[in-house]
DNA sequence: AACTTCATCAACCGCGCCAGC
DNA sequence: TGCTGGCGCGGTTGATGAAGT
């Protein structure tokens, strides 16, 4: 069939704005709204498409833009949502108030991908590319990984389906995130948490590398509270429980909860707290998109809500 | 000083989804 | 039920300035 062009009327003009359009269209969106983006240009007095300035309007005009550089706990969170919900920048964006999902997926193609990739990241998977390094314990190691994987996986579909509901929900006004829920910006205690952990997708050991990476280092020195002194082995080890761990969750079933997802964090060597916290603020922030009242439907186990 | 390469980011493009008809 | 228009998203491009040679 073939879409008409957004653009396809001659004339219209492209490439940069000045600042005359600029004051054009914010003039006449702070007066009247944005209302059809198509009829727009016209009502504005604008030789522009509607996308056209949609796009000027949402990325750049819009009065609650944060502009300059992103912060370092900007940047863990835009890492590890990245690590949750891939190249979803707008899911991403709304988990950072005034920045632009067009500013985040800039920042993360040109500083955070290439900083990832330094530190022996892969930027797609999250994982170290040391993975392949096989070891004396090396398939143990990859069996508790693959199984922790699957675990990882499924949170992270369910995360997905939850951010395709809300989408739909997005046309009205999001409603203020219940009280338990760690917002990124609030510095929370769990979120402190999970901007200075390591992502569980990775198997970066600290213990067996001394060059600290430049994120973790500049991340650790925020460490502060219960989780502080945690760094103290390898936290990949600590990341592999494997399922038979699984003790009071032993016989719960997923069919009886509606498709809820259970991550398991708990390890064999006893350093699990770490882990506890990390998953508790990954899952709170993948939870704080469903609407309010509705059960969590990733959770931890040993947390399972009441049937 | 002139030229080349690299990094950054605003803006464009094409596609998919969805509501309305 | 199928079609169409509007919108939003993610990928890509290209202009510009900085850094390097």
């Amino acid at each position: 069939m073939g879409r008409s062009p957004c653009c396809e009327k001659v004339g219209l003009k492209k490439g940069p704005w000045t600042p005359e359009e600029d004051q054009k269209l914010l003039s006449y969106i702070e007066e009247h709204g944005h209302g059809s983006w198509r009829a727009l240009p016209g009502k504005a007095g604008l030789q522009r498409c509607g996308k056209s300035c949609r796009l000027r309007w949402t990325n750049y005009l819009r009065p609650d833009i944060k502009r300059g550089k992103f912060s370092m706990q900007e940047e863990q969170i835009i890492i590890q949502l990245h690590a949750l919900l891939g190249n979803r920048w707008s899911a991403i964006a709304t988990h950072l108030p005034k920045r632009t999902d067009n500013e985040i997926k800039n920042y993360w193609n040109t500083h955070l991908k290439k900083q990832l990739a330094k530190m022996g990241i892969d930027p797609v998977t999250h994982k170290s590319k040391n993975d392949a390094l096989a070891t004396a314990d090396g398939h143990s190691r990859s069996a508790a990984n693959l199984n922790h994987m699957a675990q990882w996986e499924s949170a992270r579909l369910e995360a997905e389906a939850r951010l395709v509901r809300e989408s739909k929900l997005r046309s009205t006004p999001p409603p203020p995130p219940p009280p338990h829920v760690a917002m990124p910006m609030a510095a929370s205690p769990s979120l402190q948490a999970l901007v200075d952990l390591e992502s569980p997708t990775s198997t970066l050991s600290f213990s067996e590398n001394n060059t600290m990476p430049q994120i973790m280092s500049k991340a650790s020195s925020w460490l502060t509270g219960p989780i502080g002194g945690g760094f103290g082995h390898g936290f990949s080890g600590m990341i592999m429980g494997g399922a038979n761990q699984r003790n009071s969750t032993e016989d719960y079933d997923d069919s009886d909860n509606a498709g809820g997802s259970c991550v398991d964090v708990e390890d064999g060597d006893g350093g699990g707290e770490e882990n506890k916290n990390y998953w508790s603020s990954i899952l709170n922030l993948v939870n704080s998109s469903s609407p309010p009242n509705s059960p969590p439907s990733v959770f931890l186990c040993g947390q399972l809500p009441e049937p």
